[in-house]
DNA sequence: GGCGCACTGGACACATGTGTCTAGAGTCGT
DNA sequence: ACGACTCTAGACACATGTGTCCAGTGCGCC
């Protein structure tokens, strides 16, 4: 056969890094299956998943598009890798910072917002631009949804584990986790120290409780170290 | 000249509807410079920007391209006269909304909280298809940032009206508009009944007071007859 | 050293998009 | 009834995208 080697997911078992155990790739080859995805992966974050093109990105990585065809099958193909690598990496994150131990509800909100400064710790910017794809495509919907749905499971537990019935976690999860989506819909461009300065409030706002000084400059310094 | 009638925005006076007072179109025109708008503003809201285009509304609209040309002089300015539409016709809705008078904050937040449930007070569709435009091109996120801040100030200020500290309004002004941006960015599927049923902890969170029962009657009630 | 495999480049075929030019068809005023 | 004006269709030129075919090129290995 000519082209396209026969890795597809059905024959051989775990064939999930880009190293494959035995075959590997060949020493002179330009770029790597990685690499397409990196690329591919920075112009969805970038420029939306409808600039994700192989002319444009085999003109970046300065290879020719029939090489496209030796790792993916098609665009189609790219797109589907790229949507299982962040739905293999993003909602355990959030989720983990929820179940973080904490005193009061203050530093446990104060510890979930780390995953809205810190890039490394939740890449929003890529969650963002899948959610963007997922208006227009019915099977990037459903897998968004599903997450979501752990995401605000996770935070109303959170705020359950804190004494607040039910229902009222459920409407405070609600709130804060749309609220942190809605302000980088906004794509709103302000300074570190004005998003600093409203930490107080916003963990009053959140908890309906005051947080300590000790809680406020936590975040504040964290922010100061890890924010983009 | 051969095409393109010079109607530009300047000459006449209000040749706001599609019936020019006094040139008015040929009777034999299968469309209007209206149709061609209406036309890619419904691609704009379902499909976004970058399915906008000629050929595609031409087709819709059964008609040539070459007909398009008639009453815009390119893509472009197609895309400018459909921003100029929602530049004129949405904030203002929405400022007025919080400008209301009202005995409370809570009954203020319930009032502010149509213009999302009505779609006819404030096309939030069209609003966020824009939004999403404006992440890929300057002009448009110069004008989004602006409307953004006049939304927010005015949120701010029904806030202090009820009392709030200035910073306090500040923070909740900034809590309420972006989590209802947040909440269509999700583009959640959920009954009208749900939504009704958290009414009164949405209050309670945006606001820290207790709503009263009458304001959380009214809130349901206005949603049963406008929702979408 | 030569075979085979992993990978790449360049040409083709095709689709879809923009914008231009020109020949009209339909309607109105005189 | 005839020209002027408004509007439309269809052809051209061009750009950019996808996917396929085939002829290679450079390594590793027998």
């Amino acid at each position: 056969m000519t082209h396209r080697r026969d890795t597809d997911v059905d024959t051989d078992v775990d064939t999930d890094s880009e190293n494959a155990p035995d075959t590997g790739p060949a020493p002179h080859a330009k770029v790597s299956r990685q690499d397409w995805l990196d690329a591919a992966r920075k112009v969805l974050i970038e420029d939306g998943v409808s600039e994700v093109k192989i002319l444009t990105l085999g003109r970046r990585l300065g290879v020719s598009r029939s090489s496209f065809y030796w790792y993916f099958i098609s665009r189609q193909d790219l797109l589907d890798a790229l949507l299982a690598d962040w739905e293999s990496a993003t909602t355990a994150q959030l989720v983990a910072h929820c179940d973080l131990p904490a005193a009061a509800i203050t530093q446990a909100v104060a510890q979930f917002f780390r995953c809205f400064i810190n890039p490394l710790l939740f890449q929003q910017k890529l969650d963002f631009a899948i959610r963007e794809w997922s208006r227009r495509d019915a099977t990037v919907h459903a897998k968004m949804a599903a997450n979501d749905a752990i995401r605000q499971a996770a935070i109303q537990s959170m705020f359950e584990r804190h004494g607040y019935p039910a229902d009222e976690a459920d409407i405070r999860a609600r709130i804060l986790y749309y609220q942190q989506i809605g302000y980088y819909a906004l794509d709103i461009d302000e300074p570190l120290a004005d998003r600093q300065g409203r930490v107080a409030g916003y963990l009053y706002g959140f908890t309906g409780r005051h947080p300590s000084q000790a809680e406020v400059d936590e975040a504040v310094t964290y922010a100061e170290k890890h924010a983009k």
